[in-house]
DNA sequence: CCTCCAAAAAATGTGCACATTATGCACCGC
DNA sequence: GCGGTGCATAATGTGCACATTTTTTGGAGG
């Protein structure tokens, strides 16, 4: 008598394995051009493979993981030209936005504006890097998001985590991503309404991040310890044989 | 003994069925709520269920297709909000790509989109409809592609796949999509280096065409003979059993 | 010591059998 | 007659057993 549990429908395993992958990918502790072999991380989730299959190739399709045929999953490697590229698409959704933007703004968003510019502010007083950083994507998902097009936002929340896996490779330090008083200055030509300088301050700011990329090859890495990245999150399912320690 | 064919390995046969369904898609053959069953589709092209189902769940991730779990795929049936969206998206991605271009706007990008003017003019001139409608949508490729950046190709590219889809569901003529002197007036203001202009004029073009969108409700269609859309493709393999005419 | 090649080992891809879920339909009580 | 209920049927989801491909290993030859 088999007592295997095949077929036990469960969506939300697959979305957990999805967002513990997609989530370890953010925050950058997959290093790039690490392996995501199938079979090793079935055993780590305690899923099967198929599982796992399914959501890499999921993952692949959604670009967050490169998918070579019959060579299994990579987590992307991005060229300093790929970086630039998506930094510039941003820039230029960005002047985009801008300039629908001028076109409607009200009191009520520059209020909203100045009170993220302040919790930037007070982020950068106080020295808290990790906020600094969030505070300052945030900033241009606040301006996409005031045009309330769905679309958009997906289009830069999507670049966005991009760069964001990217920045861990390239931006050594990791410093504040984004000056403050830029954004500031933002805020400023579109509370004038002026469109010419709302883009032209939106790329010089853009221009002054790409400049800060540096390419840092050294970063070999290999993370080869998957299990530990992965362990906080706690196994779905027990292995139904050996398997554990 | 088994003279079965597992595993053939032929990543070219998934690319053909992804292929021929998203052509389909694109080409308006199939109507907005049609239900994608695995197992007929299966049948039509003559491969494993699997194999469809690895495709349909592609074009799910890519939304291109409504998935719902354990019901399966349909063509998706966009809201006239939400293809407004779609239209707002590609209006403000525009506007961005123009307040780049106007900065590295040379005679030689003059040139061609000189060139690609006359051949709208030409075959509006010659009525021929299905070649203005591409050319159309060729003309704003035409200005991304301008900054090569393949990043923002690949966004335009998205929008537009969608929105034929959707203006095959909502423009019941589909009459000359784009004005040919709209895009004239774009190309001119980019000859000025006039961004304000080329923007004020890109933006009217494109509320133009979204004002010309009509909700026609009654295309139930429910098309259901799903093997005469694809009959057009030969069989990849041949179905061992049965299963022919 | 290095290179090349063959065989083993490991990893990915696929068809299939079956579980699970949804849907259609006849039946029954009201 | 009508709405809900239970069963039969169809469609989707999943684990598994392999096939195929890639990578590693281990030597033999130069």
């Amino acid at each position: 008598m088999r007592v295997q549990r095949i077929g036990k429908a469960n969506p939300a395993e697959d979305e957990a394995v999805y967002q513990a992958i997609l989530r370890a990918l953010l925050e950058g502790k997959l290093k790039a051009g690490t392996k995501l072999a199938e079979t090793p991380l079935a055993a780590i989730f305690g899923v099967s493979r198929e599982r796992i299959r399914k959501v890499l190739h999921r993952l692949g399709a959604e670009r967050r993981l490169e998918m070579i045929p019959n060579r299994g999953a990579r987590v992307p490697r991005p060229t300093l030209d790929d970086i630039r590229r998506v930094y510039e698409a941003h820039r230029v959704l960005e002047a985009g936005v801008l300039s629908q933007l001028v076109l409607r703004v009200d009191e009520v968003l520059l209020a909203q504006l100045d009170t993220h510019l302040e919790e930037e502010r007070a982020a950068a007083r106080r020295g808290d890097r990790a906020a600094s950083v969030r505070l300052s994507g945030a900033f241009h998902v606040h301006l996409v998001e005031a045009l309330g097009n769905p679309e958009l936002s997906r289009i830069l929340a999507d670049l966005l985590s991009r760069s964001s896996v990217m920045v861990s490779v390239y931006e050594p330090a990791a410093q504040s991503i984004c000056a403050v008083d830029e954004h500031g200055a933002i805020v400023a030509a579109l509370r004038d309404r002026d469109l010419m300088r709302a883009i032209a301050v939106s790329r010089e700011h853009f221009l002054h991040v790409e400049g800060r990329l540096r390419l840092d090859e050294a970063a070999a890495s290999e993370s080869e310890d998957l299990a530990a990245i992965f362990t906080p999150v706690k196994p779905l399912r027990r292995k139904p044989r050996s398997a554990q320690s």
